[in-house]
DNA sequence: TAGCAGAATTCTTATACAAGACTGATGCGC
DNA sequence: GCGCATCAGTCTTGTATAAGAATTCTGCTA
């Protein structure tokens, strides 16, 4: 009936991430230090440092330590951003136009976001891919969780990055929505099309590490020369 | 420099299920009684199992034992079929057309399958979810294979199925590249819909236990109801 | 500057015990 | 005798621990 001993360390190790106790890209303590910190054999603390590693949440290195993942520009823009070049390779995208503005949430928007926030931040933004408009893309967050963000425009192109350093909110997983629609009004004015444009509609879901739904995320992708790439198992 | 242990118990079990020493369905060794067999200890062969549990291999329960994976018609739809119905749960598609027929591999389809085969299978089939033809799947395999396929027409609604039972090859991974687009000739025939309706593009490659790619396929959905679910982490 | 010894880390392997699940015998009531 | 519940036994995987190997980096030394 009781809980695991390496579970609790996973919770614990959690914990001290939420918490800011240990930073993105800060070393963790050994799997000795850690176990003997918490009272577990070194084997334990290691069942936890590899679960939490398969999770993304810690980055070990074998001679070296374990390690907070990071948000680095770079790998927050390709861990959750799919959209691959005609040989496949990762699209890189570039930021074209921002806009940040605070209203009130929606119906919609309360019932997702974890702690039914009434005020929100909506960051609306235009992406070009080697200087073509391709993605239109609106972020919805809490404003209680995100105080000031409004104040920092322009934002970075990586989202997550500063959710994490300003904020204290690590993204570790998202759920993604995919369909494919016409462009309608808004998004063709954005992206230079026409509005009956076939275009990829993706609505996302992002979490954080405590597994709060912190993020709304729709965005409308052009999709002539690139594509959503995705593994299956 | 030498491989360890569990990896070598790893490689053991997957070419015994390739060989069909071991079936779908059927039960492994116990730890103990596999680590016996091969030499290693118990603890070795439990890391070995653990790791196949973690790529889908086999399925494991406590105080029972390990069972390699078996692809029945519910879970071989729903593990790589990912459209979603509005409420979010699992949309569940139909068979309403169907067409086997063997041509020569193109040089794309030669390229991307492995074996570089001659001769392929094609298969074409129009799907159909609560009565709405939505959906259009061609997919290719390799002749060489799948002897006799054309003869099995009609096929089940789950090739993968078909392709583990008749022809033990299990399908174990995929990769998927999604576009919008516009339905052109040939589906919006085939659906019954508008040609410049916008439709979904899934390009398949499906991966066998060995990693041998065995099928390509593509898929046009409508994306009107229903949406493309991705996990991102 | 190249090379080597050493220390710190994770990785691999091994063992012991706990917990869950099925089987079959046992015993009781009818 | 028959049916059913119970319980012990045994098989399975799950959890916890420990010791030694492999890897990586550092700093000293020639």
């Amino acid at each position: 009936m009781t809980e695991p001993l390496y579970k609790v360390v996973i919770g614990t190790v959690i914990d001290r991430i939420v918490s800011g106790d240990l930073v993105p890209g800060g070393m963790l303590p050994s799997e000795t230090d850690l176990g003997a910190e918490l009272g577990v054999s070194q084997g334990t603390a290691r069942k936890a440092l590899e679960e939490l590693e398969r999770r993304g949440i810690i980055k070990r290195r074998q001679g070296v330590g374990s390690f907070v993942s990071v948000r680095t520009p770079e790998n927050a823009l390709f861990q959750f951003f799919r959209l691959r070049n005609p040989d496949g390779t990762q699209a890189v995208p570039d930021l074209a136009e921002e806009t940040v503005s605070s209203r009130l949430a929606s119906s919609v928007e309360r019932a997702e976001l974890t702690g039914a926030p009434d005020e929100i931040y909506e960051i609306v933004r235009v992406r070009t891919i080697d200087g073509a408009r391709l993605i239109l893309e609106r972020s919805v967050v809490p404003a209680l969780l995100f105080p000031g963000l409004a104040h920092r425009v322009p934002l970075p192109n990586a989202l997550y990055v500063l959710y994490q350093q300003a904020f204290r909110i690590a993204i570790v997983r998202a759920e993604e929505c995919i369909k494919a629609c016409a462009a309608g009004a808004e998004a063709a004015d954005a992206l230079r099309v026409d509005p009956a444009r076939a275009v990829m509609q993706v609505e996302r879901k992002a979490y954080d590490i405590a597994d709060r739904c912190v993020e709304l995320r729709s965005s409308i992708y052009l999709t002539d020369h690139h594509a959503y790439g995705v593994s299956l198992s």
